[in-house]
DNA sequence: TCGATCATGTAACAGGTTACATGATTTT
DNA sequence: AAAATCATGTAACCTGTTACATGATCGA
């Protein structure tokens, strides 16, 4: 359900073909929410089925058209309907944590080499996520409000890492790592 | 995928029926893997097809005959087989966050609202999350191998609580509370 | 007497994943 | 010459959600 509202909230900042959403979705929105190309272009269709944003075709020479898409006045109303909606958490669905419950059927050497990876991965989002504050956001009191806003989003992807690495600190003790490499 | 592998290790740490796991998924695996009841009998159904676990029914007077569930020898192997596949992490998608990308069509009162429950959410889970460290690993040193992992799942919910409480301490400067109540 | 607990399921649907498909241009 | 980028989609499948269904017992 949340997917076609996060598409709305980012035409509304500024229209866009599927392609180009595509790719928020990958950089500044991944840590929101991920969605994939298929996921995208079916989902926009059924919002311009139900009239919710509105569609223009731009053709190119030597290239696919551009569909370029804009929130509709009954998208705005649907947006600001499902904003004032208090939204369920989403659930917890982990298959790291669920390896921790088969207790001695987990081999120790595998789950070192899977936690040295999740700490690696963490560490880069980390400074990508550094990285985004640094250039957007040096002084989060002169921004305007909408981007505040965003701003918000980024320090929970900085604190949701930061709080992995912390863990990742106990988890390590538990796998000694051979230190191969 | 990995519901299937939740079922065989909490299988394996005690046969059970499809009505107990229901509960032990909503207790102290809530933060580990979230799954209702009609997941896990369509899911026990499909392991029984395939030989990963077997049933033994046991009739009952006037109730319901119980289906006991128990690992195979087939069910171990693949478990064994998954625990030593890396898994991908889960992907991010969260509705909160997603409003944060609606601008000024985002109401700071509703938001406020929101934001204040689910402050109380992560207390409660927190709390009830101190609680059963209290309980059960109190002394996690001298806890046998196979409950010190489950303690580390455990850990990972209190981090993420916390980790959530930290980001709405910044999060409310942004929507202050009228404070009606 | 009403709701919770015990104990199992079926069915329809919504949402997300994976694979396949096309085809030109630009970069390595 | 190969791979990545631009730009769009279809189709099958798997997983998760929601609604519906049954029926007895036990405690408030």
């Amino acid at each position: 359900m949340a997917l076609r509202y996060a598409l709305l909230a980012a035409l509304q900042e500024e229209p866009a073909t599927g392609y180009e959403l595509t790719q928020r979705f990958r950089t500044y929105l991944a840590h929101v929410w991920n969605a994939t190309h298929q996921q995208i272009y079916r989902e926009l269709g059924k919002l311009h089925d139900e009239g919710l944003v509105t569609a223009e075709t731009i053709a190119q020479s030597e290239r696919p058209d551009r569909k370029q898409y804009r929130v509709s006045e009954a998208g705005e109303t649907a947006l600001t309907q499902w904003l004032a909606t208090p939204q369920p958490r989403p659930a917890t669905r982990d298959p790291l944590l669920v390896k921790l419950f088969a207790g001695d059927n987990l081999d120790a050497r595998v789950m070192a080499r899977e936690l040295a990876e999740l700490r690696q991965q963490c560490e880069q989002r980390l400074a990508a996520y550094r990285e985004m504050e640094r250039t957007w956001f040096r002084d989060p009191g002169s921004v305007p409000r909408r981007y505040r806003l965003q701003y918000l989003a980024l320090r929970r992807g900085i604190l949701g890492a930061q709080s992995w690495l912390a863990w990742l600190d106990e988890a390590e003790r538990e796998f000694p790592s051979t230190d191969d490499s």
